[in-house]
DNA sequence: GGGTACCCTCTCGG
DNA sequence: ACCGAGAGGGTAC
């Protein structure tokens, strides 16, 4: 099947934003949306999918996102961004599973983004449910009836707020539906109430889980960048408000661009 | 509010 | 080749 979509797959799937994608030989991407398998080729006009159905993927590509409105507005508020954003067409902000989001997150504490992805691999391998080629990120639940093995998954000193992350919101005094509703600064606070959700993590789940494009992670790569390109220093809450000061309710995208470009 | 330790893996310089 | 040091999407104390 055929769906077109103002997108380059590459960057989207490949920045770093999501974990599990793979890059196939042939090209094409291989992941796993709502607990199917799929496989997504570039197309001139957007992608080809097997596995999965347009309803699906438009909400995760976030297809009504109109990108090219959104590009405009953040390069009209600065000409670095601009000039970036010409640079990596196509790349979208993806909307993820909240609860995937939080628990990856959850794990991408100092450590490179390539063990990030091996450390969720793995938690899935041990305890998703089996899809055939891949497996689906796993639930709290199956989390918590497998634990005694967690130690296999070599998320070091991550494991315990791994474990309790999964009981928290398995136990309900974690509630992630009713995060849903919350605007911004609200829902970052809450995230920030669980144990190893820092001021970062908090607006990466907002951004790529919770669809919220004013969210600006401020990372030690995006920290240099800032003060390198506007001279803005300071700690995490001065950072990430001068980003979403600056760029407005797309800011999110703008920290893509920036996140990805080679200016350090 | 600033400084540190942190579990583990991979990379790099000797 | 082998080994030790260093760093790596930050957070908690």
């Amino acid at each position: 099947m055929q769906l077109e979509l103002d997108v380059r797959l590459d960057p989207t799937l490949g920045c770093g934003q999501a974990h599990r994608w793979r890059k196939m030989e042939s090209g094409c991407w291989q992941g796993v949306v709502k607990n199917e398998v799929v496989t997504l080729c570039q197309t001139d006009d957007g992608f080809s999918y097997t596995g999965s159905n347009e309803r699906d993927l438009k909400e995760y590509f976030r297809a009504d996102d109109d990108l090219g409105m959104i590009v405009s507005e953040i390069s009209a508020a600065d000409p670095v961004v601009a000039d970036l954003s010409s640079r990596c067409p196509g790349l979208r902000i993806l909307k993820q599973p909240e609860w995937e989001c939080l628990a990856t997150y959850v794990l991408a504490t100092n450590v490179n983004v390539k063990r990030i992805a091996k450390m969720v691999e793995s938690v899935c391998d041990h305890y998703g449910t089996d899809l055939g080629e891949r497996r689906a990120f796993p639930t709290p639940g199956q989390i918590l009836d497998g634990k005694d093995t967690i130690s296999e998954c070599r998320l070091g000193f991550r494991e315990p707020r791994f474990i309790q992350l999964a009981e928290g919101v398995e136990n309900g005094s974690i509630d992630l539906e009713s995060m849903k509703d919350m605007p911004y600064e609200k829902l970052t606070l809450a995230l920030q109430e669980i144990n190893g959700v820092g001021p970062k993590v908090a607006d990466c789940v907002a951004l790529f889980g919770f669809g919220k494009l004013e969210s600006f992670p401020v990372d030690v790569r995006i920290q240099k960048c800032v003060e390198r390109m506007y001279g803005v220093t300071g700690n995490y809450k001065t950072v990430s408000a001068f980003g979403r000061g600056k760029f407005g309710a797309y800011a999110g995208y703008a920290q893509e661009f920036l996140y990805h470009s080679d200016f350090i």
